[in-house]
DNA sequence: GCCAACGTTGGC
DNA sequence: GCCAACGTTGGC
């Protein structure tokens, strides 16, 4: 069981659009880089527990935990010609982009900030606090799982 | 809203 | 294969 951390931008979809998806469960479309998509083709397992990560918004920082329940698949949006993540060089046969369906876990009472985190010298490896780090999804180490988990 | 830093595209 | 131009990300 790995963990992952997963950015969002709460004004999009947030923790609590997770929380109150019909049906429970969230396909993580639209994520357009590759770095990004390997981790989900190639990585994320069923099971794997996943921090939710708020960006551009007022509170910076992991929001809560998610759960993935279904691996590696590809995004529907890319076929898609009146999605914003339509593809015009991806085909069904051939598809460029990959995603994972998730399902809420759990939301924190308190967002765990950006500048905590930052401040945290045993999370100073993480992609998350690099400068001019995009990557919107990234693992996260055992070690650094749980020090996360005691800042909440 | 600003702007630094980044990834991708496309001309050559 | 290089690299300038562009669009996007994301903290502040």
């Amino acid at each position: 069981m790995a963990w992952w951390l997963m950015k969002s931008e709460p004004d999009a979809f947030g923790i609590d659009d997770l929380k109150n998806e019909p049906g429970k469960t969230t396909i993580w479309d639209g994520v357009r880089n590759y770095q990004a998509r390997n981790f989900m083709r190639d990585e994320m397992k069923k099971g794997d527990q996943v921090f939710i990560y708020h960006s551009s918004c007022k509170e910076v920082g992991i929001a809560g935990e998610a759960t993935v329940v279904k691996e590696c698949f590809p995004d529907p949006t890319q076929f898609d010609e009146s999605s914003r993540y339509f593809d015009p060089k991806s085909t069904p046969d051939k598809p460029r982009w990959f995603t994972v369906s998730i399902k809420f876990k759990k939301k924190y009472k308190n967002v765990i900030p950006l500048a905590d985190i930052k401040a945290n010298p045993q999370l100073q490896e993480m992609a998350l606090v690099k400068k001019g780090s995009r990557l919107s999804i990234m693992p996260v180490t055992d070690k650094e799982a749980e020090m996360i988990k005691t800042m909440i």
